[in-house]
DNA sequence: GTAGTCATGTAAGAGGTTACATGATTAG
DNA sequence: CTAATCATGTAACCTCTTACATGACTAC
């Protein structure tokens, strides 16, 4: 039931079409919630037969339409209701981990090469938060200008707050990835110095 | 399909009931992999129609009987094969930080509540790992010390390291998560100080 | 004209959640 | 005898993934 909450807030900034959400949603939105076109289409549709959204067709070129949608008064309440309702903490899946958990069935070298795709992974993320970071500073945000925008001015500073935590949580994670993974590589290190032996590294029995 | 690869490894210990693996996965198999037992019974009958497990029935007091699964030669190849082989990372989907991103449409005490929930959480998360550890060294492990028996000891450095490293990882990622959560309470200070509005804190226009 | 972007769907299937359901065994 | 534990399922439903599908608009 996340996905429907991401779509109200988005829409908090100003009215757009599925298209719009959809590139969002394929771009800074992804770094915390991502969702693939088809089912953003879909929510949308039952949002608006729920009153959470209103669609109005608009015109586009000659003889095509698109659909607009913007949050109503009843989206805006249910928004703010989750907003201040507690979440419950969804049960941890996270492969990688369980992967690690279980690394001595893999090679020694399987093993640091799986770590170092972790590091690279994260160090990738990594580098996106920081662009974003830039393009915060410098108002190229295109989603988070029109946000300002349209709301109050009062409240700007806790906008900017709340996008700056959220992503500083995020690159806060990614640090802790790569901290961790180049400690796993230093135990598998010591590990090999030490003539241990992963299963990978012998013939099955 | 993780949770297949969650089952394969937890069998390499020693062959079990699908409620012997309920148990571990209501457990420490928990903290990186959860399922319930309905999923369980059923990918353990899949796995065995697949021919990765053999199930064969087990007396059980006078009457009844009981499955023992264990792992077969094609279990554990695929299990070798699934640890040496890199694993795609999921797109991210975090509720949480999802929230926090879009906190200015809270209440500042709310948007407290749900920070302190935050480090409730993950504290008792920590406090658990903390007991693991220390179950751990005094190998009151039941899971780790049935693996530690069964597999050859060249093995045994290798198989304690992936554990401590994996859960050292899910340490640091509760450890991040309070401290972030702390620095949110200090910004909401600061917002509060500044004079800045949440959109909860003022009626819906 | 044509390639890229804008725009919006449907549908099958996998994985996961929650609830319903049942019965034997064991420890007190 | 009775409560807790052992033991194993089925089923409806929701969410998400992946693939299929279509057509208009715009810049070159």
């Amino acid at each position: 039931m996340s996905l429907r909450h991401a779509l109200l807030a988005v829409l908090t900034a100003e009215p757009m079409t599925g298209y719009d959400l959809v590139k969002y949603f394929d771009g800074t939105v992804a770094f915390v919630w991502s969702a693939p076109h088809s089912q953003i289409y879909t929510e949308l549709r039952k949002m608006e037969h729920e009153g959470l959204l209103d669609g109005k067709l608009v015109a586009r070129g000659e003889r095509a339409e698109k659909r607009l949608f913007s949050i109503t008064a009843g989206g805006e309440a249910e928004l703010r209701r989750w907003e201040s309702a507690a979440t419950p903490y969804p049960a941890e899946r996270s492969v990688h981990r369980l992967k690690a958990a279980y690394m001595e069935w893999s090679s020694l070298n399987a093993a640091r090469a799986q770590l170092q795709a972790h590091i690279r992974h994260y160090r990738r993320r990594l580098e996106n938060f920081e662009q974003y970071f830039e393009d915060m500073a410098e108002h190229r945000v295109q989603l988070l200008s029109r946000r300002l925008e349209t709301q109050p001015v009062e409240r700007h500073k806790a906008i900017e707050m709340a996008k700056a935590f959220a992503f500083k949580g995020e690159m806060s994670r990614a640090r802790m990835e790569i901290e961790w993974a180049n400690e796993g590589l230093a135990a598998l290190d010591e590990l090999e110095r030490s003539g241990a032996v992963l299963a990978g590294d012998q013939p099955p029995a």
